[in-house]
DNA sequence: CACTGGATAATTTGATCATATTTTTGAAGT
DNA sequence: ACTTCAAAAATATGATCAAATTATCCAGTG
């Protein structure tokens, strides 16, 4: 039996993490899709690795309905690939894709991030601050898993406060997409000189500038995604 | 026995449908998603409609497993809601849903377009105009059903051509998301004073001007979508 | 004799269904 | 209003069937 099957949030996020009350009252495909989910995001599984129905079914400890279901919404999101074969894995992603994603990115955030100045409220503001000073002490500590987990409850606590659902959706799904590959990148380069621009944004938007709050987004995302194109391009392995 | 349960492609638009071998080959789940996924993007669906798994089970003659994954995929994409009651329906926009989705296209048709205008052959380019042929008859004749497919063919042919397929799966999902939205607009308009560009679009792809293309299309989304919006302000509905 | 190539068998995995269980809804009665 | 209860619908399981991958075997060849 794996331990990658505990549930999510057993990292420092977990001080963080957004209360959906009683976790065991939510139906099985919804437990399993987000267990699935985390994996993928946190570089659980590699890209490239395979994914099984009925592995997971055993493993999880549920039968093969919700498991399947799971499944088919996270390649509906982009997270897993649908091989013609009926076989299921987690994408490799090519130079080209993670340009999309920068592109994608580089629109989304900033927009998001201009949003979420004029309507962050001072508990709003105060709730990011304490998740970027875990941020600092997770890299500090070297703690990859954390780091990452962290960064995106970040930008995805950025998305929720910017009260725009359907591009936070879109914003949220392309996290799912360079996930894994992310996991990698970091993994060989260490937790240190890791994108931070963070603090910049958090004065930005405490002065309520929008515009530099924006800028300060877009660069944090532009030099992350960057480093990982980088990466990606001179070892000329794809994933 | 309804009659909405054909087979897509029933219209004009036939004559311009992606073959895709045989269908029977398909797995039923995947069958079934593309039965509904029509009919959500063809407005077959109206806003707010609930959609019960065993009632498309009984209509459609198949299972209740294949059916239970088409929806949770059309719900992953966003062309279907969960109500945390577990019930499903066709999603109501707002005003506000519109400005997203007009944001998002304005970003991502503009980049897509000019990048279709550098890869496309001169057979991509007939086949454009072809459609696009079809789509000024349907407009004559007053066909919206045929209007909404080959306007939706037209464009989804172009995110092809553009060879970004992050890109590409991300636009469509938004095409999803308005599309039962677009067919209540455009059912109360009629088939006149419809938006389209694509003229201006097709010729500038001919001479290969990148930009100009991109300004096209970009005009062509705007002018449609701002119609969605202005229709649905003014009646003050949501759908 | 070792080695390649291809056919066939064994095993794994996916797809589907019928059915049992749980939850929700909505109406009736207190 | 507030329970109670029955019908309807969603959830979940395991069995069964079909498809694909992997393993195995047996020529035929160098």
């Amino acid at each position: 039996m794996p331990d990658w099957i505990a549930l999510p949030m057993t990292t420092a996020a977990q001080k963080f993490s957004t209360i959906d009350g009683d976790l065991t009252r939510l139906p099985a495909h919804e437990l399993i899709y987000r267990q699935l989910r985390d994996l993928v995001l946190f570089g659980d599984l590699a890209p490239g690795e395979a994914v099984t129905i009925q592995g997971l079914s055993e493993r999880l400890g549920a039968g093969m309905t919700p498991v399947r279901e799971a499944i088919r919404r996270l390649i509906a999101e982009g997270a897993l690939e649908f091989q013609g074969n009926r076989r299921v894995s987690v994408p490799l992603l090519t130079a080209d894709n993670i340009s999309e994603l920068i592109y994608a990115r580089q629109w989304l955030d900033p927009y998001l991030t201009l949003r979420a100045t004029e309507r962050a409220s001072l508990e709003d503001l105060d709730w990011l601050a304490g998740l970027d000073d875990e941020l600092d002490r997770a890299i500090l500590r070297g703690d990859l898993r954390a780091y990452l987990e962290l960064n995106y409850r970040f930008h995805k606590r950025l998305y929720e406060i910017a009260q725009a659902p359907i591009l936070a959706d879109v914003a949220d799904g392309l996290w799912l997409r360079f996930g894994p590959s992310l996991r990698v990148v970091c993994g060989r380069m260490g937790t240190q000189n890791l994108p931070d621009k963070h603090k910049d944004m958090l004065a930005a938007m405490h002065a309520r500038d929008a515009e530099a709050a924006a800028r300060a987004i877009r660069e944090d995302v532009i030099q992350g995604m960057e480093q990982v194109r980088h990466s990606l391009e001179r070892s000329g392995a794809l994933y």
